[in-house]
Formats: C-alpha cells, sequence, structure tokens
RNA sequence: GGCGGCGUAGCCAAGUGGCUAAGGCGGAGGUCUGCAAAACCUCUAUUCAUCGGUUCGACUCCGAUCGCCGCCUCCA
C-alpha cells in the first residue's frame, strides 16, 4: 500500500515518490497578514498539516514550511485605514495567525520566513532573470517575459492566447504581452520600499513564494500546496519564476485544497461573506472545526453553515462518548495490554482507515471507519456479559483511535478533560453521597446535585449498577 | 468565450464496471431508567440530475442536455 495523491500539474492521482527515500519537502502558501484569517482561509492550515503530520506518522522525515507575506497591497491599505505603519500591522496580524494556529490545534511549520526578511534573495532571483533574458525591466518596475518560458500555462492548463481573449483587466503598455507579470514594483510616495538596482521599489506578490521555498527547501522540492485559488496566477507564476531561473524541474507535486463556500459562494474576505476563525472559536471547540473538515474530502468545495458544524460536534461527540465509555468499562477490568491483537475485524478497519488516507487523503472515508470501530465497540459495551477479549478489543479500538488522534486532533486530551486529579476524588464523594439519597427515595435532592453538577459541565448517567458522570 | 470541477437518501457525504451503494446528522422504533437526560441497538436510497450509446452487465466508461460552482483580476 502505498500513498497516491492528485497532483495537479498533472490532473491525475499519482503514486507519491518523494526525491529522497523518507524525506519530504513541503511547502504551504501561507497568510497574507493584514487581518484575522477566516475560516475558509483556515482549511489549508489546517488540513496541509494534518497531512503532513499523516506523513511523519508514515515515518516521513517532513520538512514544512509556511510562509507569511508581510508586505503587499492590501497591508498597505489596511495600514492606510487603522492609520499605522505596515510594519505593526503585520506584526499584529502575524501574532494573531500563530495564536489562532496554536488554537485550532495547528502545529507550527519548521519554518515561517517572512517576505520582508528576504527582499536581498528576491532582488538576486530578479537580478538572475533580467540576466538571462527573461525579465525586463520598465520604468522602475520589473517585468517577467511569459513568452520566454515554453511550459507557461501547464499547471493551470491554460494556453496564451486563450488567456489573452479572456483577460479582463487593462493592459499595462509597457508589457511585451498582456500576461507578463510584475516581479519588482517601483516605489510609491508613502509606501515603504527597499533599494534595488532598478531604484526603489517593493516586491510582486509571487516572488516571495518562489524565494522562500527554494532558499528552505532547495531548488527542486517534493509538494507545494494551497487553494485551488492559486492555481493561476500565482502558482504559475511561481513555476515561472523558478524554473526560469534555474532551469530545473521546480515542484513534483501540486496539491489544492477546495473552497469552503457560504450560500454556494465563496467565502471571501473582498465578498464580506466571511467569519473569522477567532468567530467560530468562541462558538465551537477546536476538534469540532477539525471534525468539519476532516468529513469532506479535501478537494472538495464545502458548504458553510452553522448547521453543518453543529453536525460536525453530533458526530464527533459520538466518537468521544464511546471512548468515555470504554473508559469506564476499562477502569473495572484491566486487560493485559501486551496480550492484546485485536480481532480481525478491527484490524481490518485499522487497516481501511490507513487505505483511505493513502488515496489521496480521502478524510470523508477514512472517518467512516472511526465510525465503525465506535460502533463495534458499542455493540461489545452493550452485551450483557463482557468477556475477557472482549475487552482487549475495546483497549485495541480506544488505542486504534487515539494513535490516529496524534494526527487527527479530534479528541481532547485527558488533562484537558480533567484538570485537576483532586476533582475527581470530590465528584465520587458527590456521586456516592447522592447515590445514598437515591437509595432514601430523595429524589429532589439526588436531582439537583445533578441539575449542579450539568451546570458545571459534569453529566451524570445513571445506568443498572451504578452512577458514572463525564465532562462535556 | 476558454479551462477545470460538481449533481448519490430529508440534509451532509464516501464509493464502485457485476458482490449488502460506506459513514455522519436528522427522523422512527426499542433497550436502560424513580423521573429525566444521556448513551446504546435496530430501521431509514430497488437507486446514484436527464436522455441516449458502448457492454452479457453502468450509478461507475462515452456523447448530448439541464442545473450548480470555481479559475481566467486581489483571493486559501
Amino acid at each position: 500500500m502505498a500513498l497516491r495523491i492528485y497532483n495537479t500539474y498533472t490532473n491525475s492521482v499519482e503514486a507519491f515518490k518523494p526525491l529522497a527515500d523518507s524525506k519530504v519537502k513541503m511547502y504551504v502558501c501561507g497568510p497574507t497578514v493584514y487581518n484575522y484569517f477566516h475560516i475558509g482561509n483556515a482549511r489549508p492550515l489546517l488540513m496541509f498539516d494534518i497531512f503532513r503530520r499523516y506523513l511523519m506518522y508514515r515515518g516521513y522525515d517532513v520538512r514544512y514550511v509556511v510562509n507569511i507575506t508581510d508586505i503587499d497591497d492590501k497591508i498597505i491599505r489596511s495600514a492606510n485605514e487603522e492609520k499605522t505603519s505596515t510594519a505593526e500591522v503585520a506584526a499584529k496580524y502575524t501574532q494573531a495567525y500563530f495564536e489562532d494556529c496554536e488554537k485550532l490545534g495547528i502545529r507550527n511549520p519548521d519554518v515561517s520566513p517572512k517576505a520582508t526578511d528576504h527582499i536581498d534573495d528576491m532582488i538576486e532571483l530578479v537580478k538572475k532573470l533580467v540576466d538571462q533574458g527573461i525579465a525586463y525591466p520598465a520604468e522602475g518596475d520589473v517585468f517577467y517575459d511569459v513568452k520566454k518560458l515554453p511550459q507557461y500555462g501547464k499547471l493551470s492548463g491554460k494556453k496564451i492566447d486563450d488567456l489573452k481573449s479572456g483577460a479582463r483587466v487593462e493592459v499595462d503598455k509597457r508589457k511585451k504581452d498582456p500576461l507578463d507579470f510584475v516581479l519588482w514594483k517601483a516605489a510609491k510616495p508613502g509606501e515603504p520600499s527597499w533599494e534595488s538596482p532598478w531604484g526603489k521599489g517593493r516586491p510582486g506578490w509571487h516572488l516571495e513564494c518562489s524565494v522562500m521555498s527554494m532558499k528552505y527547501l532547495g531548488n527542486t522540492f517534493d509538494i507545494h500546496a494551497g487553494g485551488v485559488d492559486l492555481i493561476f496566477p500565482h502558482h504559475e507564476n511561481e513555476i515561472a519564476q523558478s524554473e526560469g531561473a534555474t532551469g530545473t524541474r521546480f515542484v513534483n507535486y501540486w496539491m489544492h485544497n477546495g473552497f469552503l463556500n457560504v450560500d454556494g459562494e465563496k467565502m471571501a474576505k473582498s465578498a464580506g461573506n466571511f467569519f473569522t476563525a477567532r468567530e467560530i472559536l468562541e462558538k465551537y471547540k477546536p476538534e469540532v472545526i477539525r471534525m468539519f473538515f476532516l468529513l469532506k474530502h479535501y478537494r472538495s468545495p464545502i458548504d458553510f453553515s452553522e448547521e453543518r458544524i453543529h453536525e460536525s460536534q453530533q458526530a464527533l461527540s459520538r466518537i468521544n462518548s464511546t471512548l468515555a465509555n470504554i473508559d469506564i468499562a476499562l477502569k473495572e477490568f484491566q486487560p493485559d495490554a501486551k496480550k492484546i491483537n485485536g480481532s480481525t475485524i478491527i484490524n481490518n478497519l485499522r487497516e481501511q482507515f490507513l487505505a483511505a488516507l493513502d488515496d489521496d487523503f480521502n478524510t470523508a472515508n477514512a472517518m467512516a471507519k472511526i465510525f465503525e470501530m465506535v460502533r463495534e465497540a458499542n455493540i461489545i459495551m452493550s452485551a450483557e456479559q463482557i468477556q475477557q477479549r472482549d475487552l482487549e478489543a475495546l483497549l485495541r479500538i480506544k488505542n486504534t483511535i487515539l494513535e490516529f488522534n496524534e494526527f487527527l486532533g479530534i479528541i481532547e486530551s485527558e488533562q484537558n478533560k480533567i484538570s485537576e486529579v483532586e476533582q475527581k476524588v470530590y465528584l465520587d464523594i458527590l456521586v456516592e453521597v447522592r447515590q445514598k439519597l437515591r437509595e432514601q427515595k430523595n429524589w429532589k435532592l439526588a436531582d439537583f446535585i445533578r441539575d449542579r453538577l450539568v451546570e458545571k459541565g459534569i453529566e451524570l448517567e445513571d445506568r443498572k449498577d451504578k452512577t458514572v458522570w463525564k465532562k462535556f
């Protein structure tokens, strides 16, 4: 069984073969820090982080880079609106980006390079392109000469002539071809700028990703990912810049996630139909949001609504309550962990789960296998008598789910659920007292304890032979 | 106009040239219970937008039609 992924470059699912046997070099287009990122922006950050962690789980040594674009038109506009400097805007939202990622359970990349820290490298690349005659300066700007690269348009499947006829933008007269794009922009009054061989200016949008990805991952690396909207022109132009300069293949596998829509329309800051990740996190746990994304294949569009989020929450609590019930069942009987092999059915589900992820990271399919394990566990627990081998199966199911959770991140850790060991002790005493009250048929007081605990997030369940509590 | 994708039960959503078309939410029954809540179990698509074609056989392949979405401009 080997990992296969859909490669936008070839428009097909391909066997994944990294350049170096067990090493994977991966780059994801990160945020432009001019605002809080919205829940749609969170999708690639979240899903590709999980993908990276899956690769690590599978034994790959992954070097993972996510850039931070901290200079561009939108940041300048934001700075003007907030009457502050671009540096301050960038600093504020860079911090917010890291905070929001942490809350969402997204692990830090190995490198988070900032565009403004790499201006010299960018100028070097532009120089190289100019020297090779692939780029040409014009009045302080520098343009990329698209005609010089025969493979231009390969990634997006576009032909230069088609693009021209569909162009909706007024063409800059200085361009040799309407598709030529700007590598270096001449400074305008009041805008931040850097010295360059072409005068003061700042980098064009696509430049930083070419420069920083190659700097940290090499001229050719394995995976480059981002939203589908980046295919053209951003990624197309990155290829042009990089391959133009190095003469070698830039990226082997291009992965693109689908959009998050609202009422069938793309969620976008410009459309105003967005919710920031922060807002959503105030209402829902990060695990719920992760679940929401995992229940769909990363390349499909998702329609966002509170109803969908709520469904994900319900689905997740099915897993959680089964895990909690397994814990309760195991608390009384300790199976010998060394002897656990699991039944064939559990082992099959385990294999199917991994096979699903190996099939172009089909998390929707994989999650179904988790639910099948959950049902297996529930069937075992609903039996009148639980045998030793059943307990072993339960432990096996629990361990398998927790093992996968290493990269899924949908199950809260025990530490989060129960912060203080002592609390457990007091809770047990309360439950014991309530049991005595129930034996005396003092329902009023017994219910009072139950209600008060619910207010504190503790749920009691009166079972046949005992009362159990759960934190929710 | 060019390019790409999608249309599967009430809703969300996987999947496959022939085997029971996963799973989740919701709903309906049932179990448990002092009551409750929760939880669990069972059931919930003779059918995969429509119409043709290829095939022994298609929801899956091909063609057409209808509908939806994205990119072609900043955009995850």
